[in-house]
RNA sequence: GGGAGUGUAGCGAAGUCUGGCUAAACGCGACGGACUGUAACUCCGUUCCUUCGGGUUCGUAGGUUCGAAUCCUACCGCUCCCA
């Protein structure tokens, strides 16, 4: 399979400008293709995820990797189709710049991997250099008939916003000349953008230069639900944010429908290795076969092999029951990738201990998982709302395992 | 600038004409429980806060009234039509 197959073979294409010319272009020597990030958080998450998966497979097909982060454009904002953006400050965006470079030098390694600033190029130019050399060749009439400016002009975008495409397309364009970049890569949401720059490379490098756009589709769940978010939080890149254990949980707790969709999207297996798994999981989907390989490799790819050994150890932890016989050690080691919260070394009542620690956001809540049986402390169920939690009861008098249902445990280090 | 609408809990959406029975129907989402495979489906419960007495809510600020999401005034936001 080519490149390309291989992407349709994923469910991995939405569309592609020109699918004969990029394969032909493929085969003629090594080329690059890009993908571009704004740097509006301080990580990245699961949505990112997926237009950089598929670069690295464009990589492992034998293409150049080159990533933008893009300073100039992330001082802009890309128009999203509800409202105007908030813009950031310049610490906030050099601070998210930096995060993000060092996320994406682990997914890709160091070598043949380019990451550039598009404010290295963006940054320098000055407003007439911009309008006599780039504003000249947009019609605004083609820039208003793209999705999202039509969609954002009954409720107003600004001038800014507007603006925005034609900074993308620049960036293809300075990557196609610097970089032998011939192929952008991005989300669903990108079309527009990714043909501004295809455009301009057409009438700039003229109509046979060899420059291709592809973007991926949209991921949902098999109820057509938006797909990525846990308990209403983004599955983060960042570990501090998203620990490895939960980022793990979420991939092991997919469901059944979804499994071999993402196995085939999200990993790096070959065909004949995915069609083994899911053949194996449909004969005892009680196992969890495919759940469990999709979880590991997903993880193996964004945090690395220890983090899915720890992972998985945690996990055993957990699910296994019985917490209350651990020592403090292991309390410490397995249970580092919780999320945690400082007890204070003093008898206190349930309720407002759950309420304290954060884990229930208010006494009526809190009170109601008491009184259904929902919250466990040191291994022991607690139903009784005039329960006094004593913080150093167990584990050396250092730790409070607290969990809330089934399956989230919160850790309290006893200060 | 002129005209017509509209703003209700996380979201969607009733209630407004005909004021009290409204902490506010219903749906979704979320959270817990049962079942299970750490699943799906299904079922049950909860979903403003609370010292469980009550307190604070229906864009904002006033007003009328014994009593206002409901009536009046002003202001703000949003949508549509005309210019």
């Amino acid at each position: 399979m080519n490149f390309i197959e291989d992407l349709k073979w994923r469910g991995a294409l939405n569309q592609i400008t020109d699918e004969e010319g990029l394969l032909k272009t493929m085969s003629e020597g090594q080329i690059g293709a890009y993908v571009g990030t704004d740097p509006t958080a301080d990580s990245l998450h699961l949505g990112h995820l997926i237009p950089f998966m598929v670069l690295k497979r464009f990589q492992n097909a034998g293409g150049k990797a080159v990533i933008i982060v893009g300073g100039a454009t992330g001082a802009i904002g890309d128009p999203r189709p509800t409202t105007e953006r908030q813009l950031l400050s310049q610490e906030t965006l050099d601070h998210n710049i930096e995060a993000i470079k060092e996320q994406v030098t682990r997914l890709f390694g160091q070598n043949g991997t380019k990451i550039v600033n598009n404010n290295d190029w963006l940054g320098k130019m000055t407003l007439p250099e911009f309008l006599r050399d780039y504003g000249k060749l947009f019609s605004v009439n083609v820039m208003l008939k793209k999705d999202i400016v039509a969609s954002r002009l009954a409720t107003g975008i600004s001038y800014t916003e507007f603006t925005y495409q034609i900074l993308q397309g620049i960036d293809f364009l300075q990557l196609w000349r610097r970089e032998d970049v011939r192929l952008e890569i991005g989300g669903s949401d990108q079309w527009g953008n990714i043909t501004s720059g295809v455009d301009l490379i057409h009438t700039v490098e003229g109509n046979d230069a060899p420059a291709y756009g592809l973007t991926i589709p949209l991921m949902t769940d098999s109820t057509g639900k938006k797909f990525g978010k846990s308990e209403g939080n983004a599955i983060w890149l960042d570990a501090k944010k998203t620990s490895p254990y939960t980022f793990y949980q979420f991939w092991f707790n997919q469901q059944d429908a979804d499994i071999e969709k993402y196995l085939k999207y999200f990993t790096f297996l070959e065909p004949d290795e995915i069609e083994k798994i899911v053949a194996e999981s449909a004969e005892n989907p009680g196992a969890r076969y495919g759940q469990r390989r999709l979880a590991e490799e997903v993880t193996r790819f964004v945090h690395g092999q220890a983090a899915v050994d720890e992972a998985e150890e945690l996990s055993k932890a957990l699910f296994s029951g019985d917490v209350s016989n651990l020592s403090a050690q292991q309390i410490q080691d397995v249970f580092a990738g919780v999320p945690s919260f400082d007890a204070k070394n003093e008898k206190q009542n349930v309720v407002d201990f759950i309420v304290e620690a954060g884990i229930d956001k208010s006494k009526r809540q809190a009170r109601e998982d008491v009184t259904n049986g929902a919250i466990t402390i040191n291994g022991e169920k607690v139903t009784d709302l005039e329960h006094e939690v004593d913080p150093t009861a167990a584990y050396d008098g250092k730790f409070v395992l607290i969990r809330r249902g089934k399956k989230k445990y919160f850790l309290g280090k006893v200060q």
